[in-house]
DNA sequence: CACGATACCTGTAAGC
DNA sequence: TGCTTACAGGTATCGT
């Protein structure tokens, strides 16, 4: 599920509920996710303003006026949920605003994270201080990728996923971006030329874009009815599609590289 | 250090 | 139907 897109609109529906609210009630359900929750989490979170909703990389922002940051991580199959019917399985933290509504972390497979930290020291969580450009920001250049990319003999697909060079892309967002740019997922990362890393940026920032755009437009205002959030219509042009034919007519190829699956179209992409 | 493999955990879909 | 297998949008860590 989460991408920076779907964080984001997760982020966007979440403060539409949050944002200004005091924090009434928390509860937490397990010890863990990957990570044990924070100790003291209930404690801090109860009784707290939330001032704001941000988002940094994958990771999504929750900050209270007793300048602390609730940092959570969807991991693989992590979500929201807005007003459910009723706690069911995999509710790990449940929150309850002052006006009655209430917030569900559901994740299955609890590959993801939550963390309390101050907020003036969120810069240099270690998390955080690792992570690259974002993508959507302006530190994403030709000039940045080709400098990550120097002397790499990685391919280009598995380098994107790296959150270290660029903090944000994930599994889809890099075959789509690829694609579009027409760079082969298997290149060396070091020798994709520079003119190529300059039809890449756009076409990165491009399908981010797109895809936030379709999340509110798909979730009215970025949460759908039943109070799911984060989840839209897919038009990926390679991603899930082996098989299927590309815009140029071939098929759709897909490969594994470091265990993963990369949709990709050998006769567009070289 | 760069890089590939593996582990974490559960749900779902496909194959037999 | 039931059982087994492969795979899933992420990241940390381990060995080479």
């Amino acid at each position: 599920m989460p991408e920076l897109p779907e964080v984001e609109t997760t982020v966007r529906g979440l403060a539409t509920v949050l944002e200004g609210q005091v924090i009434a009630r928390v509860q937490v359900n397990r010890p863990d996710l990957r990570r044990p929750f924070p100790p003291g989490l209930v404690q801090a979170l109860t009784g707290a303003r939330v001032t704001g909703l941000s988002r940094r990389a994958k990771y999504g922002l929750i900050h209270v006026d007793r300048g602390q940051t609730m940092v959570f991580h969807l991991g693989m199959s992590g979500r929201w949920r807005i007003d459910p019917d009723g706690i069911g399985k995999h509710d790990h933290l449940v929150i309850e605003t002052g006006k009655g509504q209430v917030l569900a972390l559901n994740d299955a497979r609890r590959f993801g994270s939550v963390d309390l930290l101050d907020t003036d020291a969120l810069d240099v969580w270690p998390q955080f201080a690792a992570l690259g450009p974002e993508p959507l920001g302006p530190g994403l250049t030709p000039a940045h990728l080709a400098a990550a990319f120097e002397g790499r003999f990685a391919a280009i697909k598995l380098l994107l996923l790296d959150q270290r060079v660029v903090a944000g892309l994930g599994n889809i967002y890099v075959c789509e971006a690829l694609h579009r740019a027409a760079i082969h997922p298997e290149r060396k990362a070091g020798k994709v030329s520079l003119a190529a890393l300059g039809r890449l940026v756009p076409e990165v920032r491009a399908v981010l874009e797109e895809a936030i755009l379709a999340g509110g437009s798909t979730l009215r205002d970025y949460v759908r009815p039943d109070g799911e959030l984060g989840y839209f219509a897919k038009d990926w042009r390679v991603y899930g599609r082996e098989g299927e034919a590309c815009g140029c007519g071939r098929p759709v190829e897909r490969i594994a590289q470091g265990g993963r699956s990369t949709f990709f179209c050998g006769h567009c992409q070289k």
